[in-house]
DNA sequence: CATTACCTTGACGTGCGCGTTAACGTTGCT
DNA sequence: AGCAACGTTAACGCGCACGTCAAGGTAATG
């Protein structure tokens, strides 16, 4: 009992159970530059972050949920690091106008990412239309049999 | 031209073409069972009728717009299987008992299908708005920034 | 009937996204 | 100090979804 409560470090074990995916996953996303290596232990053994777990939920979020491939979802989540880096140097205002330039980077990434969920909720929400009309047939096709078919 | 206009049988490459595949991937699906075998002219080209090339459409739609598999494509689209059999077998009446069990298990299926597709849209707009609020999060800094930087 | 364009079926190759195993180091507890 | 539980890297393997030849057959045209 030397934890207050809730470690706010996670090794990879708990980690990998919270996020619903296996070390092995977790490994490989930081060895394709995915997750930037989290802080280790001496012994070497990774720590992961709240900051490292909300990441790689957003990955895990736009793997299955948009179908992305690693590769895309890589150079997606550049302006993720843009907001990290607002929240550690809140403070220590270094180059300010370098930061703004990065933030209306990262702001114009965001946009694209909007609008590219908009044009899949479109897509989406068209499938979901015909799939509509078609439930609409099924039920029509059932009503007429019902209606030839007097009850015996 | 011989023919009255855009002949209703497409020959692959036409297919692959208008349907944004490869000729290799179109003999694929079909040889995963995606696609019932279309027809085929003497030499034995395969001819895609209106009905295959929709077909081919909603599947590059659940694969780019959902991101499923081809198993799990397969599972989901034996409802069209029975929405093509309503069209044919529309008044050779065989089994009209039977005819209504399938039609009410791609009822099933549909409906299933539908529920996927507003869990997806529900997950993608709280994803949205998530991102809305890191674009006012954006501009709220960039206009502090303007207030506390007065114009030279 | 020859040429060209299009098609056919194999069969092997490939990149991605991990799974799995091996050999070994670290941590925590007693 | 010893043991179990957990971690590490490195390397090979694997299934999916095709890409890419190779070797040949078919269709349409002059």
């Amino acid at each position: 009992m030397d934890d207050s409560r809730s470690h706010a470090y996670l090794q990879i074990g708990e980690a990998a159970e919270r996020a619903q995916l296996t070390q092995r996953t977790l490994r490989y996303y930081e060895e394709k530059g995915l997750l930037n290596s989290p802080t280790r232990m001496d012994g070497g053994f990774r720590l992961y972050s709240a900051d490292d777990m909300e990441r790689i939920d957003r990955i895990r979020q736009m793997k299955e949920l948009l179908g992305f491939s690693l590769a895309e979802i890589k150079e997606m989540i550049e302006s993720d690091d843009v907001r990290l880096q607002i929240r550690a140097e809140w403070r220590s205002d270094a180059d300010t106008a370098e930061k703004a330039g990065q933030i209306r980077r990262a702001r114009e990434v965001t946009l694209q990412q909007i609008a590219m969920l908009d044009q899949k909720m479109t897509k989406m929400n068209a499938m979901r239309e015909t799939l509509d009309e078609r439930i609409q047939k099924y039920d029509a096709w059932l009503l007429e049999r019902v209606t030839q078919t007097a009850n015996s």
